[in-house]
Formats: C-alpha cells, structure tokens, sequence
DNA sequence: CACGATTTGACAACGGTTGTCATGACGATT
DNA sequence: AATCGTCATGACAACCGTTGTCAAATCGTG
C-alpha cells in the first residue's frame, strides 16, 4: 500500500486549474495561469504534480506536434481525444470498433504488451484559420 | 519550381542507412550506425537530411514515449504503423474505416485542418519481455 | 578549371523537462 | 497545542533532443 500525497496547497491549486479547463495544457502553461491568478506554484512542483496525476491515470496526457506534453482532466476510461491545436478544447472520443481492430492487428503479427495512441488535430469551429 | 537538392555523399549515405534499416530509427541512432560503418556523417546534417526527407514525405516519422523523433522509409500512401518498442521493427498497417470514422468524428464537431495520428506500440516475438 | 550557390560540421544555443538539496510544510502522535 | 519524522517545495543547475550559426568545404554548371 502506497502512503496517500499529502494535502498541500500546491497541488489543490494545480488540480484546480485542471477542473476548470476543459482542454489540454500544458505545465508551463498551467503554472502561468497559477501566477497569474496569485496563487504561485513553483515550475517543479507543477511538473512533479502532474505526474503524479498521470501515473495514478486521474489526468491524460499526450503530446502534441511539437513534443509538448499536454495534461487534462478527463472522464475515467479509455477514450481518445478530438484536439483543437489552437485553443486546447477537446473533445472525448470512443471507438469501439478502432480498439478491437488494433489489438487484432497487434495479435495477427505476434505483437506483444499492446498499447495504440489514437489522436485526432484540427481547429475548432470557435479559432481563427 | 525548387531547385532539387545537391546529391553529397552524406546525403547518400543517410538514405542508404534508412533503406537497410527496416524499423523506425531516430536521428542519433542513424548517426551513430554512420559513424561505426564509417561514413561519418556530422549530426547537425543528419538532422537536416532526415528533415527534409520528412518534408518531402520520403520519410514518415513519429514520436515514441520519449518524445524522440523516429525515422523511417515507408512505402507511398497513407498508411499506420505497428512498431515494437524494443527493436523499432514496424508493420505498415491500414485501416480505412478508421480514416473514415476520424473525419467523420471531427466534421461532426465542426473542426476544420483534421489531421490525425494513430500507432500501435508493442513487443514483437523477436524481443525478450 | 573557375565560380557562385549550396551544404557541411563543430559548436553554441534553445526549450521542455528532470534532478538536486536545503528549506519548509504536513499530519500523526503525544 | 507543541513535537517531530517524513514528505513536498522551489530556486537552480543539469539534461537531452533538437535547432541555429557561420566559416570552410563541396557541388555542379558554364
Ligand atoms: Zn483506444
Ligand atoms: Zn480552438
Ligand atoms: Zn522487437
Ligand atoms: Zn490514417
């Protein structure tokens, strides 16, 4: 058994800030948000938080094209994501019929300890071109 | 009209490797089978060979876990890829309906430029658990 | 050849992320 | 409420893949 986190300010703002996005983000952008609204965190402790987050799958994250990790909390699950690239929102996906068909791809060829990543980019009807 | 690219010799060899090599390799890794073959060929220009190979779609890449770009010559056309973790082997794969069902999910949510990624990770039967 | 334009490569710089470690905060126990 | 061992924090440095710089080398055209 694994002792619980501690309670501490930090990572109450931290999960704060992920309940109020409803989009992906990204650490550095999460810990500006935190400066700007006053309640500073330090740029470690903000990493540190959301991994912590991710490992005990509480958040997601992905990366995007530029090989920025990009944190929200999402619904329990397996899902994929619909991401807007400029703005974050995002939209959850499923696709039942995907997730059979890759882990018959994986078996047919022999493959082992399968995992698919599945995103799907574009910009959202409410960004600019 | 661009003017096509100077065939060099470190230009040549980058190819070559990438047609011997029949898994995804990132650039470092390609640097260094130069190197122990021989054909030294400075990093900072295997970076831009395999970037303009990737431009030009001569190349697909994508990125692992890590974050690491990975490189690989692939056959013409739109295709997934089932990649072993451990050994980069890869397995070109396609799935129509699945193209079909990503467009369809993001025009639904009204998202224009929809581009989308989807691999297949896992060990193949060469490579120990 | 000779020449101009492109490419190369050693090196520095960059950006996101992780490690370090002295300091501070949490919370179980008195 | 005060004590105390432990864990978390944060300023900072280090890391690592990648990109930028620019003088020198190379290509290929004339
Ligand atoms: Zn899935
Ligand atoms: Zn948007
Ligand atoms: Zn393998
Ligand atoms: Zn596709």
């Amino acid at each position: 058994m694994v002792d619980a986190p501690r309670n501490t300010r930090q990572r109450r703002a931290v999960v704060a800030i992920l309940e109020d996005l409803d989009g992906f983000a990204s650490a550095q952008e999460i810990h500006d948000i935190l400066k700007r609204r006053g309640e500073s965190v330090g740029l470690s402790t903000v990493y540190r938080s959301l991994q912590v987050l991710a490992d005990a799958a509480e958040v997601d994250a992905l990366r995007n094209d530029d090989g920025e990790v990009l944190y929200r909390q999402c619904s329990a699950g397996h899902h994929h994501h619909l991401v807007c690239r400029s703005c974050g929102r995002t939209v959850e996906i499923e696709g039942p019929s995907v997730e059979r068909w890759a882990d018959k791809i994986a078996d047919e060829n022999g493959f082992r300890d399968v995992a698919h990543t599945l995103e799907i980019f574009g910009t959202c009807s409410s960004c600019p071109a």
